[in-house]
DNA sequence: TATAATAATGATAATCATTACTATTTATTA
DNA sequence: TAATAAATAGTAATGATTATCATTATTATA
């Protein structure tokens, strides 16, 4: 693994933000380091850093790929409003249907879709 | 909501299979049966009929959407080596961090990744 | 039942995120 | 330092999904 200058600003882009941003935003934040960097460097690495596990990706129904710095075990909750994706740390039990059928999980994506207690909020002010 | 009998084949033929087939592969089966079926009106009506929600989607790495007749709440394991995937409907509790952070969920998709038991099988038997 | 209103279709073009390609540059190794 | 290999910038290609639009089908209503 040759770690260019660009492989490791991508890097530390990610890891130093708290959001899921997509290979777009990542290459807007890198372009203010680095202004000639190009998109495809990007995509590349940000495929290369998730192949080798150093950052997560994050499917979700907008069909872009979310990228997540933070390989720390936690779900996500993404509000269907406001477009908000909240970490959800605490640990959850696998599925005991895993072990029965024999599977072996190395990774888990659990997405949880629905509204924000902030849009609910705003929501309920509407209403009155 | 008109029920032209285009969307009535597509719905029928996903909630007739268990597997999560990707719109192309509604499209073939449609054309089976209705063979100047366009893939335009089967990809309309799929996406009609998960807003609707009659169906699921599940979005994966492949990035493919694939789709789902089976709307009882279930989650799903991914073979990374075969692409299968299994359905596992031993339910499963939200985190609790959804009720503490005043979130309202009214989707859930956890895919899980991993090896298969076949696929492990097969690993075993060509490194003896 | 005929007609008006409108929703859906088939065919095709457009979109857009992501990948592939290529000549060039940069880093590593001998 | 030369040879080897990997990574880059820039750009073209890909491919799944959507949009468009003239035409057809469906539903409601007179």
């Amino acid at each position: 693994m040759r770690y260019s200058c660009q492989r490791k600003l991508i890097e530390d882009i990610l890891k130093g933000r708290k959001d899921h941003p997509t290979a777009d935003a990542v290459y807007l934040s890198a372009r203010e380091i680095m202004p000639n960097i190009s998109l495809g460097t990007v995509y590349r690495n940000l495929k290369y850093l998730a192949d080798e596990r150093v950052i997560d990706t994050l499917e979700t129904v907008d069909k872009r790929i979310h990228y997540d710095g933070d390989r720390t075990r936690h779900a996500h909750f993404i509000c269907k409003k406001c477009g908000k994706i909240i970490d959800l740390f605490e640990p959850q039990e696998l599925p005991d249907e895993i072990k029965k059928l024999g599977l072996t999980v190395s990774e888990e994506k659990c997405v949880y879709y629905g509204e924000c207690a902030e849009c609910k909020d705003k929501a309920d002010k509407t209403s009155n």
